[in-house]
RNA sequence: GUGCCUGUAGCUUAGUGGUAAAGCGCUGCUCUGUGGCAGCAGUGAGGUGGGUUCGAUUCCCAUCAGGCACC
């Protein structure tokens, strides 16, 4: 595939990505966008928040688009009316998500909150040959085959293989075996892909170290043309916050230096720096635009909740500085959001969606110009103040 | 001026002769391969003065305020 590593500061990687929805530069953040829409924004508004790269989920498309939507489908670049890099979801993550993550309460990251175990909200049943999900009382199947065959249908850039997240909250010998799983269903998603699409491989093993470089050893060996970790990170039982990235200090030194890495679903701001500094290319999470929603408003001095009721007549700039066409050209007050937000007016969400997907990616600008510069480490510090 | 109605949390409203309920607001927390604008937890009240009663926000009287009608 089109991947070029330009450059190296320490682990932090410039690098370009090359599709046919043209040239990308990396590091990148992806903006989740799962159904086709990023959530609140018109597509015209997607060029003005810089985004490069955006993920669209395969479950989700597939269940509301329905067999003949997928026959019909003219492909996620009309249907999102946007050019950009497009990836999808292979679906694998609804397997945690609709499965143990709703049946133990548990997020992908562990908190120190006991679970609350119902395994009658668990909706998924996995197998060795594919994974079934209850909808409306009914068990639909999906497994690696399909799921590539969809994630043609839909002719997104590059897919994923289908996998099995493994939960905080599994044990060693189920993590194990979720991980083998996922490596079979890696060989069968390989084996499945139809057109010339790029396709990345995914890393699971959970937060055991053995099973990491395993899987990276495994997965890193197939010939993919990029490569994911996904699953659960994070302190696992009330252990260490830094423990969150030691997976990544696991897996990413044993994979081909010359392709790219995407980090699954994590994207705090911190989390950034720290996917970078041990060599991710991409992430994609939810927060930005998930907390836009909540009235969450992103800047270097971190989150700001514009719903508090000081803000109501507060004539401020939403962010000192910011240069997004929220707080720019439309020059959007603290107050002015504020309000918008109090008055449910769906406006608030989509201004708040376009500063925050912006700033991301302004981060990932700078973030790069760091790394050119051999400066991230130093860029690093100075922007976390530690 | 007379008659009627209404006065419960910051707001809009429940309910009851015996620990006053809810929505919104406000405060705090949460959000990591997305539940379309969320979740969780808090905060907070019967206009005023009397009377009846073991006990009144509830019944009675007065007073004040607001609304409506009439002269």
């Amino acid at each position: 595939m089109g991947f070029k590593l330009l450059k190296k500061d320490n682990q932090a990687r410039l690098g370009v990505l090359d599709t046919p929805s043209g040239p990308v530069e990396t590091p990148s953040y992806v903006v989740v966008a799962t159904d086709g829409h990023i959530r609140t924004l018109e597509p015209g508004d997607i060029p003005k928040t810089k985004t490069q790269i955006a993920i669209c989920n395969t479950y989700h498309l597939w269940r509301s688009l329905g067999e003949n939507g997928l026959n019909d489908f003219t492909g996620l670049h009309d249907f999102m009316e946007w050019e950009g890099l497009i990836m999808t979801d292979s679906g694998g993550f609804q397997v945690f998500s609709l499965g143990v993550a709703r049946e133990t309460g548990v997020g992908k990251i562990v908190t120190e909150e006991g679970e609350k175990y119902r395994p009658e909200n668990n909706l998924v049943r996995v197998t060795d040959s594919g994974v079934y999900f209850m909808e409306n009382g009914e068990e639909i199947y999906l497994d690696a085959e399909l799921s590539i065959r969809i994630q043609d249908q839909l002719g997104s850039d590059i897919i994923l293989a289908f996998d099995e997240p493994s939960s905080p909250l599994h044990d060693y010998d189920y993590t194990k075996k979720a991980m083998e799983r996922t490596h079979a269903w890696a060989e069968r998603s390989l084996e499945a892909k139809i057109s010339d699409q790029k396709i990345y491989g995914i890393i699971q093993g959970g937060h055991f170290e053995d099973l990491r470089r395993e899987s990276a050893k495994f997965i890193g060996s197939l010939p993919f043309d990029g490569f994911a970790v996904g699953g659960s990170f994070g302190s696992s039982f009330g252990g260490q916050k830094n423990d969150t990235f030691q997976e990544l200090n696991w897996v990413n030194p044993l994979l081909p230096e010359e392709k790219p890495r995407h980090l699954l679903g994590i994207g705090r701001i911190e989390d950034i720096f720290e996917a970078v500094e041990r060599g991710i290319d991409t992430m994609d999470c939810v927060i930005p635009t998930r907390e836009a929603r909540h009235g969450g408003i992103w800047s270097q001095g971190g989150r700001l909740d514009i719903l508090k009721g000081l803000y109501q007549d507060d004539e401020s700039p939403l962010i000192e500085g910011c240069e997004c066409p929220t707080c720019g050209e439309e020059g959007t007050t603290k107050s002015k959001l504020h309000n918008l937000f109090k008055a449910k007016d769906f406006d608030a969400a989509r201004k708040a969606t376009i500063h925050n997907v912006f700033f991301f990616n302004n981060l990932m600008f700078q973030i790069r110009e760091s790394i050119r510069n051999s400066n991230f480490t130093q860029f690093k510090k100075n922007y976390l103040h530690v």
